[in-house]
DNA sequence: TCATGGCGTTTAATATAATTGTCAATTGCG
DNA sequence: CGCAATTGACAATTATATTAAACGCCATGA
């Protein structure tokens, strides 16, 4: 979503400067340069304005770049949602992405010493697996318990009861993949 | 631009309380009752992440109530664009309606006393013409110098120099209006 | 060469949106 | 009927966008 660049090219497109396009707009210059930098989001009220003083209407606007836009494939650390926060000795899952819009959901787990997701009853259709990629924990899957260190890995079908726990005094951490989403 | 009933109706179709939608969308179930209550202007960014949890585009989003929404006739006092700000003496420039998106400029227009719009040389296509709301005001066109009092008016091709004097001690109100829009 | 004006950017102050932690009203269940 | 759970709304705080005023840059011309 550059929302700037377009912007700014349709804005030069019109041989408008940020300062006309803002006073147009009932806006300031330097808005306009921080949204074409991306350095802020505007809200819906100001690009509405902007673009009502270019003019163009909104579904143009966002409809011109969905089909040049790419989908996003590569994930910064901080780019992943928190689906549970983590700290104070909480499980800490992160997810690859974000919502439902694939078929696959791939998480970054982290089990403080001690963890314990509890043996909640999950019944979704599809499979889960992971690797241990730090530390180790103890993984119970229908019954059947095992301890996993980094390196080892488990996999099931999804609507089996399990549950994961930390037993060491070092923290662990897990990639883990689940299809389809369960979140 | 209703935005707040559009998001409410598509949540509702899809069968979503603002907490559910709010939990994929990383937004909050609060900010979720001001968008829809349209008492706040969500940041793009915001409303791109409660689309993509709903999911639907942007462009979808617009498009759908742009068909239905019919252009704005009505406007209180103080959704009136400011051309020229005022105060300290200086000429109140205030438009009714946004940029050009239409044929008919219309201005209110505030001189207080001594205010002088300068001998511009304005050169574009057009007419302008004015009344006289309130107070007195002398006005020179191509030459010509007149003093119109309430209720008095003007009518003139745009390209010929004119001047605004208020010569007086009182405040002059003045309803014009161009067209082509010059501003 | 030095001013002048227009350009886009940056920054500190201000206005606005978003979060957090409630609330009353509703819904479903025992 | 209560009781618990869930819903959308609200007030106070926190986070963020926007403003206004600077800045540096480059062109143009006296």
């Amino acid at each position: 979503m550059d929302i700037g660049a377009k912007l700014k090219s349709i804005r030069k497109e019109r041989g408008l400067s940020q300062r006309e396009l803002a006073a147009k707009a009932g806006l300031t210059n330097g808005t306009i340069s921080l949204i074409e930098a991306n350095r802020t989001s505007p809200s819906v009220a100001s690009l509405k304005s902007l673009l009502d003083a270019i003019p163009i209407s909104m579904a143009e606007f966002f409809s011109t770049f969905e089909d040049t836009e790419t989908p996003k494939v590569f994930y910064k650390a901080h780019e992943f949602t928190e689906i549970t926060p983590g700290g104070d000795g909480a499980v800490s899952l992160r997810q690859l992405g974000k919502a439902e819009h694939h078929a696959l959901q791939v998480l970054h787990e982290t089990y403080p010493p001690g963890a314990d997701t509890g043996p909640e009853a999950i019944s979704h259709e599809g499979e889960e697996a992971g690797i241990v990629v730090r530390g180790a924990i103890d993984v119970t899957v229908d019954g059947q318990t095992s301890t996993l260190n980094a390196g080892d890995g488990y996999l099931f079908d999804s609507r089996l009861p399990h549950r994961f726990r930390n037993t060491s005094d070092e923290t662990c951490v897990v990639v883990s993949a689940c299809t389809p989403p369960t979140f």
